[in-house]
DNA sequence: GGCGGTTTTGATACCAAGTATCACTTTAGG
DNA sequence: CCTAAAGTGATACTTGGTATCAAAACCGCC
């Protein structure tokens, strides 16, 4: 939802991939997913589709900076669609929900460590865990496999 | 080397849990690693302990502080010894040797999040990838299963 | 529309990093 | 030494993902 689809589409040309019709259907479901799905998840609701294609095509996206990829506090991987720029994650300890943010004083974080370590970062990764507005309310929700979200 | 083994062992009983024969020789072929070593290469380095017994050594470790478990770039899991007090993470993206850090501004980022976010944050997860001094010259070298080091 | 080369797909098998079970062994303590 | 509790390890299972490879889809060209 928050994609153009057709800039999807354009990524994957643009960069010698086809859009095929078994894409469009994954990339569909994972427009309409909500932020923080998980492979699996994409898979099972997808009938047709088989496993392989869907990990490749996530795969692919991550390639093409379509999505990102976090982790939940335990380590297990769930996707995003990836904002512009560089950004982080802000993940709900409880449904899995991803959301981003760039505002903080991050920016400065790389030249910072450069200088207290002797040596250049080439990538960093920050998640921070919380507990969502949503969740905040209600104690019966728990994160459950295919990450649970919000009705 | 960098712990103390017996502080190891009052962790462990100070918790209710007892230092056994096999938890000893999991925790002396830790202490002996490199930092950055992963679980399988524990387990494969002592023919005597089973697998399920290493990771669940292991796994207490970390629920002890003992133990960090960090990921690298591709997101495979390594562990090292904790240092004491919250800290992050620098993980050469060839050998995976992890180094801790804790100078940098990252204290006053959790605050910084909660108004940025209008939610407190829980817990973060920060790590910062990089070549260590020691791959930078050597150009051989490849990071490979159980997590190479440097000779 | 049909051809043919390239890409993609999906079933299957496999791998990596664990966890659940459960009978057996250790251990601490009396 | 006996016993109850804790720990161990073989085995099977799970989750997340990749390698293979024959079959299917795609694309440009005629
Ligand atoms: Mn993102
Ligand atoms: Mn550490
Ligand atoms: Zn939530
Ligand atoms: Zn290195």
């Amino acid at each position: 939802m928050l994609v153009s689809l057709d800039s999807v589409r354009e990524q994957l040309e643009n960069n010698g991939h086809r859009y095929t019709q078994t894409r469009g259907v994954v990339i569909d479901a994972i427009a309409a997913s909500s932020h923080g799905f998980s492979a699996d998840g994409v898979y099972t609701s997808l009938p047709t589709v088989g496993r392989a294609t869907v990990y490749r095509t996530i795969k692919l996206l991550l390639q093409l900076g379509v999505l990102c990829k976090v982790a939940l506090q335990n380590g297990s991987p769930r996707y995003s669609m990836a904002a512009s720029g560089h950004h982080h994650h802000v993940i709900c300890i409880r449904c899995g929900s991803i959301s981003d943010f760039s505002q903080c004083n991050l920016d400065d974080l790389a030249p910072r460590l450069a200088s207290a370590l002797g040596r250049e970062p080439v990538g960093h990764r920050l998640e921070v865990y919380t507990l969502c507005s949503e969740c905040e309310g209600s104690p019966e929700v728990t994160l459950v496999r295919g990450g649970q979200q919000h009705a």
